[in-house]
DNA sequence: TCAATTCATACTAAATTACTATGTTATCAC
DNA sequence: GTGATAACATAGTAATTTAGTATGAATTGA
């Protein structure tokens, strides 16, 4: 029950792409660069992000990466989602299935951890990159 | 993101420790017949929730666990904490501190870190074993 | 043509997780 | 007082996950 570093640097890389760009895209190396970050790590990352269309590419020389999206529309759950596919079945289902010790599914507490699950997808639903960059401004 | 296994059994263990007591203590052996769990495994989380007073235990032929405390006063919350030693520190800090490509502490992000788990321990402290067993017994 | 970029896959070291193994110690029933 | 049944304690371990690195190919602008 935490956040993963992956989610933290993917944060931290959108948050400096949408910064950083004026309408041109933002290469990598640049992000990285300014941010502190493993390229070839965040380079995984930005192609997890780009299926799931939260970002998109522009290919060679003078390339990089744009968002796909208004900030207001790109959710921490976006975020997490698309690193990580089976977010969601890991929640619960994950839990325990295929081990001896599951008592199947679905076990009495079925309810109980996908109640949990809804309530915390729906509020890091609710955290916007818009919000996470604005935060970052008022600091400064 | 996710519940744990080892949370998973503790709830599981612990609902049994308060569905078959009847102010006598219940033993590990008989949770884990019931529930299907692995004992030596069980015993090693209940005398964690034991250090944390969760519960309390007599030793001996006829031994076994008790709650320590009412069912309205244990959460979720109380739970993870006492299984996993540091779950507080870890939900941020531990996101990357002591890694190169933490930009130091605190840094921009922090505080929206901090929140969230805030938010989320909030949200885990609110659900107390009693809400939990009386969900198993209203599907009975 | 070359440099800068994204894209793709395979590998890997370290940590974590979910256990098992091997005991010791304490108490009750007989 | 002996044996069974418990809790208590620590060490080990196999599988998985995490957080990367390595090595390259494909694409495009200057």
């Amino acid at each position: 029950m935490q956040i993963s570093t992956k989610t933290g640097y993917a944060v931290r890389a959108l948050s400096e792409l949408v910064l950083s760009s004026d309408g041109k895209p933002v290469s990598i190396s640049e992000i990285c660069r300014k941010q502190n970050l493993p390229i070839k790590y965040i380079e995984q990352l930005f192609r997890k992000l780009k299926k799931k269309e939260i970002i998109k590419s522009i290919h060679g020389s003078r390339g990089g990466y744009l968002l796909n999206k208004p900030i207001s529309q790109v959710s921490l759950k976006d975020i997490m989602h698309a690193l990580d596919d089976d977010f969601s079945n890991k929640f619960c289902y994950g839990i325990n299935a295929h081990s001896e010790y599951c008592t199947g599914f679905p076990c009495g507490f079925y309810e109980l951890w996908d109640d949990i699950k809804n309530f915390i997808e729906d509020y890091l639903d609710s955290i916007k990159l818009e919000q996470i960059i604005s935060r970052l401004q008022e600091k400064k």
